[in-house]
DNA sequence: CTCCAACCTTAACGTAACGTCAAAGTTTTT
DNA sequence: AAAAACTTTGACGTTACGTTAAGGTTGGAG
């Protein structure tokens, strides 16, 4: 196989054991993530054991979508700190606020999904219609009764509204 | 106030009215969205409310997060049907497409606040440790008997496990 | 030793949807 | 008429890589 000396690697080995690309691999050594422990005579990237582990806790960290500047300092706080539990205090701040950021998410696209599935009742009220689009008044969802394509700004003419407004 | 004639308006009135900026307006025209009625005979570009109900449009769209692009197919939709029914059923397509797309990201979401949770479970365990974190084995870890700072990749030395494994 | 495939190198453009200057012209207000 | 407020085009910055491109390096086969 791979004769690089002693036990190192290329980029190519590195990226697949950890389950990545080396664009990616070179990418974070350009923003400082990660770094080579040397060069070949021929100047290929060598690395060790101990660069696919940081590689890997990269990659875990990247799995809770931290950004890459987030994840630097993640990294860099298990030089700084000296024992375990004060680290975990550290690490566990960043933890807990990306979790609040998480659960942003989830509300966020919750609420999305109660716009959009409201947008699809009105819509399909307005399946049977025959009027065109350009036209002010959907009987349908006249005699229906409710807001219907009326309360879909992108479906009939906006105006639809207002014009209904005015005229009652 | 504004005299721009008609009742036509600039950029600026126009972004204030849909609630963004004048840079979105003027990418949107670049992207092809939309496009002002006219031009000032300095080169102001001058809308009316038609345009501005487009905008509206867009930019409802675009709380669904759809990409430009597709809103662009979307709203181009509008002048090629005939019947509110036939863009109905277009549209519903779209929609309901989205809705998948936004319920798998809820998916995604929550799947990446497991992982943090039980991440957070997992170095709260670490908290009393007085270990340096280059160290190998912990005995917090140990004596609790359960899979925490190895099972978390950036936390711990990741080749605590395997020196477990090795020395077990 | 030479050759070739497979691998590596740096460089640089492309992505999505704008934000943010910059320098200069237009409109509106005072 | 001057100043304030607004607009114009142009262009770089953002994030985390993917994707060529053109050209060296390695390692094994013959």
């Amino acid at each position: 196989m791979s004769k690089c000396k002693d036990g190192l690697m290329h980029i190519g080995k590195l990226a697949k054991e950890a389950g990545t690309t080396t664009r990616t691999v070179r990418y974070y050594e350009e923003m400082g993530l990660i770094c080579p422990e040397c060069r070949s005579s021929g100047g290929f990237r060598c690395y060790s054991q101990e660069q696919l582990m940081r590689l890997r806790m990269i990659l875990s960290l990247k799995e809770m979508e931290f950004d890459l500047e987030h994840i630097k300092v993640i990294i860099d706080k298990r030089e700084q700190n000296k024992t375990a539990g004060e680290l975990a205090h550290d690490i566990l701040e960043d933890l807990n606020e990306r979790l609040s950021e998480v659960e942003e998410q989830i509300e966020h696209y919750k609420h999305i999904r109660k716009t959009l599935t409201q947008t699809i009742a009105s819509i399909c009220a307005c399946l049977p219609c025959d009027l065109r689009v350009e036209e002010r008044l959907c009987p349908a969802c006249q005699t229906l009764n409710q807001p219907t394509c009326q309360s879909v700004p992108f479906f009939h003419s906006p105006s639809t509204a207002e014009t209904l407004e005015l005229k009652l």
